[in-house]
DNA sequence: GTACTAGGTATCATTTTGTATACTATGTTT
DNA sequence: AAACATAGTATACAAAATGATACCTAGTAC
């Protein structure tokens, strides 16, 4: 029996708020820039997206593309390597999927939280 | 990548400091008293695993029976459903362990940790 | 009647993560 | 010469996760 756990270390990858979004927009969308990632994640902050993007760029996952240019210009995208991720995230997505029926099943339907949204206008009424 | 991301939801189960370490000794060893695993995971306080084994449990990943007697006994096993987690802890762990390769490549020796190994009896359960 | 056992809780301290907001750089446009 | 654009940093703060330590329970052995 082998006594080494490298489930740890994938973990390691997606593990951070916002790292399984930022992978899903490039997985979907391919090369998108700095500013493309804030649009389609608009909760996230500069700060957050520049942390995860580094740290996802750090394990080869993602690769980061300068355009020498004012203003700037910053392409992030899944790298070759990186795609080699793809059945990890497969596996993960396809047992999650199952595993939410199985919650569902156990306690009942859950309301997802985003889909509960209060108009501004309403708020203290 | 489907359109619907779940990988957050399989993230949900292992996330955790000691999570995938629990796992790993439940998966190895089959049934184990609290104190087993308290054993065989020397610096976790036993505030942690037991919010760990009760957050796996609510997820029916983990079960925990109870035997009424003083001192108390109490024993942790995977769940049938749990061993259904098996293809997503060992592909996790496959590519860990590549990817540690990896880095080695790319920034040289660093890390050494533990793998993940499913018991003979448990494997298609 | 005291100590021991196993499997926990309760409480507070510390560490790690994430948020909010302001600030920077610099060539181009107005 | 002021404003704009983009991709960030810097600083301060708040929240969540984890750690340290003490305590609880009730039978049983001494």
């Amino acid at each position: 029996m082998s006594d080494e756990c490298r489930v740890e270390t994938a973990l390691e990858i997606l593990v951070g708020k916002w790292k399984p979004v930022i992978l899903f927009q490039l997985f979907s969308n391919g090369t998108m820039r700095f500013s493309e990632l804030q649009k389609a994640i608009p909760d996230i902050t500069k700060k957050m997206l520049t942390s995860q993007l580094r740290e996802l760029e750090y394990h080869d996952i993602v690769h980061r593309k300068i355009y020498q240019q004012i203003p700037p210009k910053v392409e992030y995208s899944i790298t070759e390597y990186g795609i080699g991720m793809t059945p990890v995230l497969q596996t993960m997505n396809d047992w999650g999927m199952a595993h939410v029926e199985h919650l569902n099943e156990l306690y009942g339907e859950v309301r997802e939280v985003e889909s509960f949204e209060v108009k501004d206008e309403l708020v203290g009424k």
